[in-house]
DNA sequence: GTATATGCAAACAATTTGCACGCCT
DNA sequence: AGGCGTGCAAATTGTTTGCATATAC
């Protein structure tokens, strides 16, 4: 993989927030830096990124959002205001306990829960 | 909700299989009985079916699966093949300990695990 | 010099929606 | 009779891809 300019961006970008943003989101921010940038080409490092494990992504209905802290780590969606927290987690223990209880080889997860944040948690009465 | 011939027919096609269909398997299943219907009808039925809480949607990529059943399970895809296993798992347990230790409170979660199933483990090298 | 990366725009795939008509109640 | 549900097709959304040009090495 050859240096870009704009994949250094972008990675910085990713890395820079805890926000798990999407391709739009970062396409934003690179073009503060990069004007004339491509949606194709943020789309297209972000995928590269990805492949090369230098960041993550998962998804959130039909977008994909992308993940720059590489801890193992799990996901809270807040219902109402939409933020994603991470949740620390005790990962290696429930990839091993799960290998104990099913005849599966258990590689990696995502945890995903949904909930009323502490923020909203206040105001809300749903 | 009013009666509907196919909603009723997709219900029942949802609730009679375990492998997680997309629409359009869902839609395939379908024709077979009511020949002339819609792709648009199934996903509209599905979306209700959802939102009634009678099936759930879990998602897999950029595609929505559904899934008649409906206790509380995991899921486990496997990368070399692509199947979903159900996995059973203490659901409430896990509920209970991250509430425990997050400010958020958590009402529903799901928890996507990958590896290689028990099939494809005696073929596989990766 | 060569191959990879880019910008642009068109293509794609999954899902949703507008509308006129049909069917449940 | 009235309104929800349908079939059809077009629209929408998020993402990918083809192609000619630009750039890293």
């Amino acid at each position: 993989m050859r240096y870009s300019h704009q994949r250094e961006e972008i990675l910085k970008i990713v890395q820079s927030t805890r926000c798990h943003p999407t391709a739009d989101w970062v396409y934003d921010e690179v073009r503060k830096v990069i004007p004339n940038v491509s949606l194709g080409t943020v789309y297209r490092n972000l995928n590269q990124l990805v492949n090369t494990n230098n960041i993550n992504a998962l998804n959130d209905g039909p977008v994909i959002r992308y993940d720059g802290f590489m801890e193992m780590h799990d996901h809270f969606k807040c219902k109402k205001c939409d933020t994603i927290y991470d949740i620390d987690h005790h990962s290696m223990n429930i990839i091993y306990e799960l290998n104990q209880n099913t005849n599966h080889t258990i590689s990696n997860y995502s945890l995903n829960l949904e909930g009323i944040c502490c923020d909203c948690v206040e105001t809300t009465n749903n």
